[in-house]
DNA sequence: GGCCGTTTGTGATTGCGCTCACAAGCGCCT
DNA sequence: AGGCGCTTGTGAGCGCAATCACAAACGGCC
């Protein structure tokens, strides 16, 4: 495979990937096969073996992976292995609610910086932070090596989650239409899926 | 085109498109084009023209499509013209945040039945209804004629926002650390992206 | 040591969606 | 009535991602 050229579909799975590898851990597993890891993550083993071969060959044929080493190789290619100053731009309710969360940090994300463009919120101490003014963005960006931006300016999460929600069902509601046309037998189970990403009942 | 052939990625843009189009209509438009569809929607102008191809003919050469006529195509093509009953599976802090909410029967997903295994909440009253039991779901389901669940069992909003978060935020992480690795030279913009789907500042 | 079952790693193929580019069609203006 | 500018609708081409299918490699067992 060639150095650094991992497709972006694939980028957006290893997290995902991660996530599973890291329970694995702790439910004292050491070998994992691509199957395993597939039903564990949502997707097929094909998939999962051509996503991991980007990253190199870290499996044993006949065996499987090692979890803990796949664990560090997927953290090293996604830089989870050094951390990351973050700053959070608008200090509403979204933007405190992350401020005060503390996984970030627990997964290296360091939350450094509050910006807000409004004169009343400047100054406030905001989870051992102070709110600082928007304006002077640039120049904090640069003093603290700051690399990433969360932008939290809308309503709030609640605002978001409405929105998405909405178009979600609507999308649903275009499945469950074309399935009733299709359908000519009406006696059936008639709950057909969730609108929430949720996996966990 | 094509009878029933609507591409899983046109479906999944048509709700926002009716938003714009929806918005549009409270600003007195009367005719839009596809570029100016294109841009309230953030997508480009081929794909809009597309898009809409798949629903039939619906606009006029040389001037666009009607604002109004569209929204009931786009309305229709969704199964919006008529209402859909829902259950809430899940009676925790999401679940009531969701019953109570209005902007789902205003938009045709009116809430039938909630339900929820947790004995002590059976019988509550919410929102003008009464939690059910889990077990009788599929006896409810039938007899209301529900067919769209919404599972709302996680901890809550923040629980699933969380995750998501975090996983934008890796995702965000290897692309910063590829490309400070490209990067000979170090002086340059380095607040680089936001891990927020907010569009307005 | 050799064989056998298992699992990886990857070329080949297929399919999907995006973009380009342009003919066809519409309304307006003279 | 005819020409002109504008916008739609869509065939063609392209690139990425998913899937298939199988040779290669490994561990264990006899």
């Amino acid at each position: 495979m060639r150095e650094r050229a991992i497709p972006e579909a694939t980028v957006a799975r290893l997290p995902l990937y991660l996530r599973s590898l890291v329970d694995m851990t702790e439910r004292g597993m050491q070998t994992i096969s691509s199957e395993g890891l597939a039903e564990a993550a949502g997707v097929n083993s094909a998939k999962v073996r051509k996503d991991l071969s980007y990253l190199g060959s870290y499996g044993t044929r006949g065996v499987g992976y090692d979890v803990e080493y796949l664990i560090y190789q997927i953290s090293r290619e996604l830089g989870l292995t050094q951390d990351w100053n973050c700053v959070i731009v608008g200090v509403g309710n979204l933007g405190r609610a992350l401020a005060n969360y503390r996984g970030f940090s627990e997964r290296g994300f360091r939350v450094s910086a509050l910006v807000d463009i409004d004169e009343t919120k400047i100054g406030e101490p905001v989870d051992s932070m102070v709110v600082e003014d928007f304006a002077d963005l640039e120049r904090i960006v640069k003093e603290r090596e700051i690399s990433i931006g969360i932008v939290a300016t809308t309503a709030g999460a609640v605002s978001l989650r409405k929105v998405d929600l909405s178009i979600e069902l609507q999308i649903l509601s275009f499945y469950e239409q074309r399935k009733s046309a299709l359908e000519t037998v009406r006696r059936g189970k008639r709950l057909t899926a969730s609108a929430s990403k949720s996996t966990r009942p």
